[in-house]
DNA sequence: ATGGCAGAAGCATTCTGA
């Protein structure tokens, strides 16, 4: 089983690279960000007409997000829910549509477009913090129901030295601080694995390139784009690859789509049953 | 330190992103 993430920075604009993309990869999970469409613009048909199924959380001009499956998602859900932690107020994220997440072939899906933050003296990253904060009271109340997860998207942190290509230049900058890792780490608690790591220890990987300063063609990029497993899910996992290739695209996104595949052969296979051959971190 | 490039809204230019 397939499972993508992209930001597209809009659907509109991007809509026929992403329909290519889906017909050369054929995957069976796709998510997105940076849809910057409502609800009900969001081009649908195109996609029903693959044969997948579309959810989405949307707003005019910013944010946005989407999943779309070739089995139709369950227990679809928009933005933050259920949170029990009473030093969480959800009611301060609802005009950003930023989360979206299902269950599908008994994995829960989680489909995330983190704040950038602008600068690390800005309110924006103040709210950048509070919203990681709360994401990780969201994943701790899945862990409490059991839940296997999926959690994926545009994070807007590089986890790491090695997800910058001049971690000097940038250090504890916007997407590099030692407060945003930080952040990051308390909503995976150890609990969620970086696919790509894995596989990859090297540095030289990005999954974003500025528009700017011709940073494709000098492939200046940075990894900021992630998608997490439940360990339960380490054991599936057959490889983690970034496709740079749209990239080159004309009129491309900013980002490249990231995607994992699990090896699910069974729809009704019980996930838990081989739990004795984790990855190590 | 700043801008550079791109998309949306909307029709000139501003806001936002990363």
């Amino acid at each position: 089983m397939l499972v993508a993430t992209w930001n597209v920075n809009s659907i509109r604009t991007r809509l026929s690279q992403i329909l290519d993309w889906m017909n050369q990869v054929n995957p069976d999970i796709l998510c997105l960000q940076e849809t910057k469409v409502m609800d009900d613009s969001f081009p649908v048909e195109p996609f029903e007409k693959l044969g997948y199924s579309v959810e989405v959380y949307g707003q005019k001009s910013y944010n946005g997000v989407a999943i779309i499956s070739k089995i139709k998602a369950k227990n679809v859900k928009k933005g933050f829910y259920g949170i029990t932690d009473p030093d969480q107020n959800i009611e301060i994220f609802l005009d950003q549509k930023r989360l979206i997440s299902a269950e599908i072939n008994g994995i829960k899906i989680i489909n995330v477009y983190v704040p950038n933050g602008s600068s690390l003296q800005s309110n924006k990253f103040a709210y950048k913090i509070d919203w990681l904060s709360c994401l990780a009271s969201f994943l701790d109340e899945q862990e409490k129901k059991g839940e296997i997860i999926c959690l994926l998207g545009d994070f807007n942190v590089a986890p790491s030295n090695l997800d910058i290509h001049d971690p000097k230049k940038y250090e504890e900058g916007i997407m590099a601080s030692e407060i945003e890792r930080n952040a990051l780490n308390n909503v995976l608690k150890g609990r969620l694995i970086d696919a790509f790591r894995i596989f990859e220890k090297n540095t030289g990987h990005w999954s974003w390139w500025d528009y700017r300063n011709n940073a494709y063609e000098l492939n200046k990029g940075w990894r900021i784009d992630h998608i997490y497993i439940s360990k339960e899910l380490s054991s599936k996992l057959k490889s983690c690859v970034i496709d740079s290739s749209p990239r080159g695209n004309l009129r491309p996104s900013d980002h490249a789509p990231v995607m994992i595949d699990l090896n699910l052969n069974d729809i009704n296979v019980d996930i838990f049953e081989d739990e004795e051959n984790f990855f190590e971190i």
